[in-house]
RNA sequence: GGGCGAUUAGCUCAGCGGGAGAGCACCUGCCUUACAAGCAGGGGGUCACUGGUUCAAAUCCAGUAUCGCCCACCA
């Protein structure tokens, strides 16, 4: 007998299994062999990472997919790695520099840059090591770094190849500036925010004195930078006003009125000042109508030399204070009103962004995403669920360029270089020696890197050897899966398709499956600020990786948002608990059937008792179902399956009946035939769960007799139909119903239950008496029983408490301790409840059109179901009128 | 301003055309030697609302309400 003990801990075993897999190898594809390739790319978390509630909901169903395809015989690859994540890594270490009084700018961008390598050898490790923890099994023997010298070499191609077919373009154009990070970001990377602002109306007068405009803005500090005056052109109250020039105050520099149709002449005053250089509307309608941008900002957001002399330095905050004063002072602030509207904030920093005119690089999306609409539409790549393909096909059909270039020291250097003598552009593979276009060595690298993005579209590529061809390349591009959630859908998921098309003329992923966000209890996102953030390392630690995982999966509702508590998660390890025990159990019983190192061949059915061929056949409808819900990504009735199929049907009622014939010595009890299917069970089920509960099923699995190394690598059982057995079925849902019945008695009669009872039985047809006859030993158990007898009159009314069942009348001789007026009550209870299920059936029955026009094998079930409640309830009616 | 999703037991959610379900919580009784992180029994729901389609609607359709998300250049 092995001994083990009574109470699980993960903790005991868990980092032992993982080192145990990755010594084995287990997690390694081989690109060589003649099995299917499965493949997938982790979404590639930010090397300042850590371990969060998504990356462990995210990570978990990817692993219960790599695991289930291994144990399926995939030949599988889960290829991991880190992004080097721009902004937030230089702000981490920005951040460490200050806090050893270091300043970036005087440290200098080449030793900066190394202090961001060192921290990355030092910290950037921490997420991977979590994953390990989570049991993600992952080929860490392909482990890629966006910013490792062979992605580089990736990304330079791409942007050359790019750059040569016209697709990325280099021009002054009004992005998103973040002055606080001081770097262009993407319109993505922008997260509007409704603020309490203030409508501010400006009168502007006409330069010849006659009369004035009045403009409505929100931001009068840009009006600094103002070069014109628009107005609707069919709007009559300005008709007459189009091709004057008014006087800027504050500047006093004069400016046209202009008509375009892009203002709005029921807002404010239906004039709005044109201020290119810092509003993206603005900036179109000045490149319209040939207006010129003045930048009246610097790169932090202060008034810069272009504004007057009184205002210049000035935070454009303070300078929208002074620049209202001094409106205010020189009578031209007309009104002043409060107006909610949306501002954009940096998504890094929280800064209000300042859209700002700045050269930039540029992707010329338009064209790689109408390929990218196509392949999704045709369904080349496929989501799940299906609905994201709206957002998606949304935001393709609305897309702009996309700005790649940031200010940062940290990232892929754009690959171009400035000449100063011509003042072309090079753009290279490799550091040219000269100048493209005029031949003169004179040249300086752009100063910008790329957005991280742009590194991490070509990542299912990229990690494979691209531009390469290799061996994994050839064999894992495209892959077969993508888990992610719906918050990078744009950031990455469409971008990965572009690029994946563009360049590999095909697409990255077959399958995208989109998770939901894990909130708190309440269904509230988690956050810092609310304090309701939950780690998933602290889970791991309380309650075992198998029980995180197992959680994420049984909430992992397509579609849905996971509401995560830590009560519902201890039920979780409660099961692996129960698996524990259960397993124990097994043990415990198993004799010299435990011995060996290959487990006992199973007895032929027809020396099976009724409950072997019920697991049995309960075991393969799991593994039906198993296959189903995987297969269409239903992490979560695959949880559910095998929980209620391990706790209430191998534990509650398998091991129960089972219980008799392990017991030595017990007549008639065949012992070896029992161990036999239990130990079967037990090592299929933790077959089917492993993908869910690797380290657990890996600790039972290696304490039953079994051949192979481990679990991970042993295969996964196959549903086979012949292993549905209907009738072993059909007896045990008998007995369940009468052992019901008995435990209802017990319960509502008050007796005690360690008391057993005697059980009379009068089976009305052959076939249920046979069953009864054929599972006493069960049903003496199960009930606990003193005896089951047939009786042709089961129990003298008055003397006993009945109950009927499909096909049998049942009744517990109480002589004595009956209490008559609980009975009573306990039968018109029952026959209320009985009558109540039985309505909607009867009232099918009685309308003729359903008898006339419902299929007929739904009538004949209708008529069965209220055939059965009906004989039920008369059969109780009847003892209850004996009863007086 | 567009688009999407949700509304089912006290809580959190499955079910999405043919007998209203799970987990937790609740009530009752049990330390029945695998498991008290357990066992057994039980209570609890006009499936948001209004119409429609159908023999049949929680399930399909339309509308309404409330909540949530995504996208969007009314300064």
């Amino acid at each position: 007998m092995t001994e083990i003990d009574k109470v699980f801990d993960p903790a005991r075993f868990e980092a032992a299994w993982y080192a145990r897999w990755e010594a084995l190898g287990v997690f390694t594809a081989r690109p060589d062999s003649s099995r299917p390739a499965f493949s997938m790319v982790i979404p590639p978390p930010n090397i300042t990472g850590r371990l969060h509630m998504g990356h462990a909901l995210n990570n978990t169903l990817q692993d219960i997919l790599a695991r289930w395809r291994r144990m399926k015989g995939d030949d599988v690859l889960w290829l991991p790695g880190t992004d080097h994540a721009g902004i937030a890594t230089q702000m981490v270490v920005d951040r460490e520099l200050q806090r050893q009084g270091v300043d970036r700018e005087a440290l200098g961008r080449q030793a900066f840059v190394e202090r961001v390598w060192k921290w990355k050898e030092e910290y950037g490790g921490t997420i991977i090591a979590q994953l390990k923890k989570l049991g993600c099994s992952c080929d860490w023997s392909r482990e890629r770094f966006t910013l490792e010298p062979a992605l580089s070499r990736a990304v330079r191609e791409v942007f050359v190849r790019l750059y040569e077919d016209g697709l990325i373009y280099r021009d002054k154009f009004i992005v998103n500036w973040c002055p606080r990070c001081r770097t262009a970001v993407s319109d993505l990377e922008v997260l509007p925010e409704e603020v309490e602002g203030k409508l501010y109306t400006i009168d502007y007068p006409f330069a010849d004195g006659r009369g004035s405009i009045r403009v409505a803005t929100t931001r009068p500090e840009t009006m600094l930078g103002d070069t014109g005056v628009a107005v609707h052109p069919e709007d009559p109250r300005y008709t007459a006003a189009v091709g004057r020039q008014v006087i800027l105050p504050l500047v006093e520099r004069p400016i046209p009125v202009m008509a375009d149709p892009f203002v709005e002449r029921d807002f404010g005053t239906g004039a709005v000042k044109v201020t290119p250089a810092h509003d993206p509307n603005d900036f179109a309608a000045a490149q319209r109508l040939g207006l010129p941008s003045i930048v009246v900002m610097d790169e932090q957001a202060r008034m810069n030399d272009n504004a007057p002399e009184r205002y210049r330095g000035l935070d454009r905050f303070e300078a929208r204070r002074l620049v209202v004063d001094d409106l205010s002072a020189a009578g031209r602030l007309v009104s002043v009103t409060d107006h909610r509207h949306n501002v954009g904030h940096c998504q890094r920093c929280a800064t209000a962004v300042e859209p700002y005119l700045s050269t930039q690089w540029f992707v010329r999306v338009a064209p790689l995403a109408a390929e990218a609409v196509l392949a999704v539409s045709d369904a080349r790549v496929r989501f799940t669920p299906p609905h994201w393909v709206n957002a998606y096909n949304e935001w393709m059909a609305n897309i702009h360029d996309w700005c790649i270039s940031r200010q940062l020291w940290w990232g892929h250097p754009i690959p171009a270089w400035h000449c100063g003598a011509c003042g072309g552009i090079t753009v290279a593979r490799d550091t040219p020696q000269a100048c493209g276009q005029c031949g003169n060595k004179g040249i300086t690298p752009d100063p910008d890197v790329l957005d991280t993005w742009f590194s991490s579209s070509l990542w299912p590529f990229s990690t494979l050897g691209w531009p390469d061809r290799t061996a994994d390349l050839e064999r894992y591009y495209p892959t077969t899966v993508l888990v992610t959630g719906f918050d990078i859908l744009f950031f990455w998921v469409a971008r990965m398709i572009m690029m994946g098309l563009r360049f590999m003329g095909g697409v990255p992923f077959h399958q995208v499956y989109i998770t939901g966000l894990v909130r708190d209890p309440h269904g509230q996102k988690m956050s810092k600020t609310r304090g309701n953030v939950i780690d998933p390392l602290q889970l791991i630690e309380r309650h075992g990786a198998d029980a995180l995982r197992f959680t994420m999966a049984a909430m992992a509702t397509p579609g849905a948002d996971l509401p995560l508590s830590e009560e519902r998660m201890a039920g979780y390890r409660a099961f692996a608990n129960k698996l524990w025990n259960a397993a124990r159990f097994v043990l415990m019983n198993l004799g010299e059937a435990g011995e060996g190192t290959a487990p006992p061949p199973l007895p032929p059915r027809e020396r099976m008792s009724t409950e072997d061929r019920w697991i049995l056949s309960r075991l393969s409808r799991l593994a039906s179902a198993v296959e189903t819900s995987l297969s269409g990504f239903r992490f979560d009735e695959t949880a559910n399956a095998l929980y209620q199929f391990l706790w209430h049907e191998y534990c509650d009622w398998y091991l129960e009946m089972a219980k008799p014939a392990l017991m030595p010595g017990a007549p008639g009890a065949d012992t070896a035939r029992s161990r036999a299917v239990l130990l079967h069970v037990l090592d299929q089920v933790l077959r089917l769960l492993h993908p869910v509960m690797p380290f657990l099923t890996e600790e039972i699995w290696q304490k039953l007799p079994h051949r192979g190394e481990t679990i991970s690598l042993a295969p996964y059982p196959e549903f086979n139909p012949g292993e549905v057995d209907e009738t072993a079925e059909k007896e045990v849902a008998l007995l369940m119903e009468i052992v019901g019945r008995v435990r209802n008695i017990r319960a509502e009669m008050g007796i005690d239950p360690g008391q057993r009872v005697r059980l009379l039985y009068h089976a009305r047809d052959p076939a249920s008496g046979a069953i009864v006859a054929a599972n006493l030993s069960s049903l003496i158990a199960l009930a606990r029983l003193e005896t089951a007898e047939a009786s042709e009159n089961p129990g003298a009314a008055g003397a006993a408490a009945r109950a009927v069942v499909t096909g049998i009348d049942l009744a517990v001789p109480l002589e004595g301790v009956l209490d008559l007026d609980a009975e009573r009550r306990r039968l018109r209870r029952e026959i209320e409840k009985l009558s109540k299920e039985r309505e909607s059936h009867a009232r099918k029955l009685a309308n003729a059109d359903f008898m006339s026009k419902a299929p007929a094998d739904v009538v004949e079930k209708t008529r069965a179901i209220d055939r059965s409640l009906r004989e039920k309830a008369d059969r109780l009616a009847r003892t209850l009128d004996t009863l007086g």
